[in-house]
DNA sequence: TAATATGATTTATG
DNA sequence: CATAAATCATATTA
């Protein structure tokens, strides 16, 4: 930039021979050296450090072919393994055995069991029959709510499975590339097999612990999922009408001792189509409300009783005492069936 | 929309 | 563990 006026000054500077000294010391102490001269040296150094490093490259190149075609290299390789080996073996005998991690087990054994690690279809519409068996079979209903669990199922196996391939194949394009790296470099430095093993292993602790990070986090998507899940399965769903009746039937029929035994459970349940735990609901709640305001359930019971007593009549035409249930009017006291009631 | 009914869950008890 | 009792959360009704 400012070289050309100083150029300048120093050319007319030196043609005009009566003035020496002064403009030509100026030219070469600030302008020439300063400018040209600094430029010029950048220019080497880097023109230097290519040439180094091209040089280096090739030299070492060079020199590692040489090495590997020196005649003492087999030997001397050798003896550096040996003694590799030896120093590798008492460092290797400190550490070393993995155990299967039990917490990685645990999410593997949660994720197949969900269903998002095992087969494709099967998996999830075993899981939803499970589910749907859990949700104590209703009835046909309840495939509305499964289908949207199941989708957010489906969604998360989906991503899971995406995000575990994609590991995967890092896992091993990275485990490839070392294994080229070293076996490239156990041409010049003793590397034993057994090393590239453990570098290999070391590579894939390094992965699975990123994978148990991905079932971790899906495991907990699940755990929400099927929270929220259960969450609206508490949502209540009367039972129907006959399911109902067959339950107050009984109920009635039973009031002295409304206590289902666990066989009189299952006919119950099995007649209802409900699970026994809910017949086990519907008579604890059905006792305590029922002694709690037995007023309020007379009604019900006179209907019941009566009902009861009609089949009891109609079945066994029996001239003596039908069996009429208890009266709901003595219910905390226990009234054998032989007491007749009226009304 | 408040009140009540009702199935499920939680807590307490023997 | 079965049940009682209290409580929750929703469904149904008025």
């Amino acid at each position: 930039m400012d070289e050309q006026p100083r150029l300048m000054h120093s050319h007319t500077g030196v043609g005009m021979a009566g003035h020496p000294g002064l403009p030509q010391h100026m030219q070469e102490g600030t302008g020439g050296t300063d400018g040209d001269g600094r430029k010029q040296d950048i220019g080497d150094i880097l023109q230097q450090i290519m040439t180094i490093t091209d040089q280096s490259l090739d030299e070492a190149q060079a020199r590692k072919h040489a090495l590997n075609c020196h005649r003492m290299k087999p030997a001397l390789f050798n003896v550096l393994c040996e003694i590799k080996e030896k120093t590798v073996l008492s460092i290797r005998g400190a550490q070393e055995e993995e155990p299967p991690d039990p917490q990685l087990m645990r999410l593997d054994n949660m994720l197949l069991a969900e269903g998002v690690s095992g087969p494709e279809k099967g998996g999830g519409s075993a899981a939803a029959a499970a589910a749907a068996a859990a949700s104590g079979g209703a009835g046909a209903d309840n495939s509305a709510e499964h289908s949207d669990y199941r989708a957010k199922l489906s969604q998360i196996r989906q991503i899971y499975h995406t995000e575990l391939e994609k590991y995967e194949q890092a896992c091993n394009e990275f485990t490839t590339h070392v294994m080229n790296l070293l076996r490239e470099q156990s041409r010049t430095r003793p590397i034993s097999p057994k090393e590239i093993e453990r570098m290999v292993s070391i590579i894939h602790r390094k992965f699975s612990s990123i994978q148990m990070q991905l079932k971790q986090s899906t495991c907990e998507a699940v755990m929400i999922l099927r929270s929220r899940f259960l969450d609206a399965r508490r949502k209540r769903r009367n039972f129907n009408k006959q399911a109902t009746e067959i339950l107050n039937e009984y109920f009635y029929s039973h009031l002295s001792n409304p206590y289902p035994s666990e066989e009189a459970k299952e006919e119950l349940a099995k007649k209802c189509a409900i699970t026994v735990a809910q017949v086990s609901n519907w008579f604890g709640n059905k006792r305590i409300r029922y002694k709690k305001n037995i007023g309020k359930f007379q009604e019900e019971a006179n209907m019941y009783a009566a009902r009861t007593a009609v089949n009891a009549a109609n079945a066994s035409s029996h001239g003596s005492q039908a069996n009429s249930p208890s009266t709901p009017n003595s219910a905390g006291s226990p009234c054998t069936r032989s007491m007749p009631i009226t009304r």
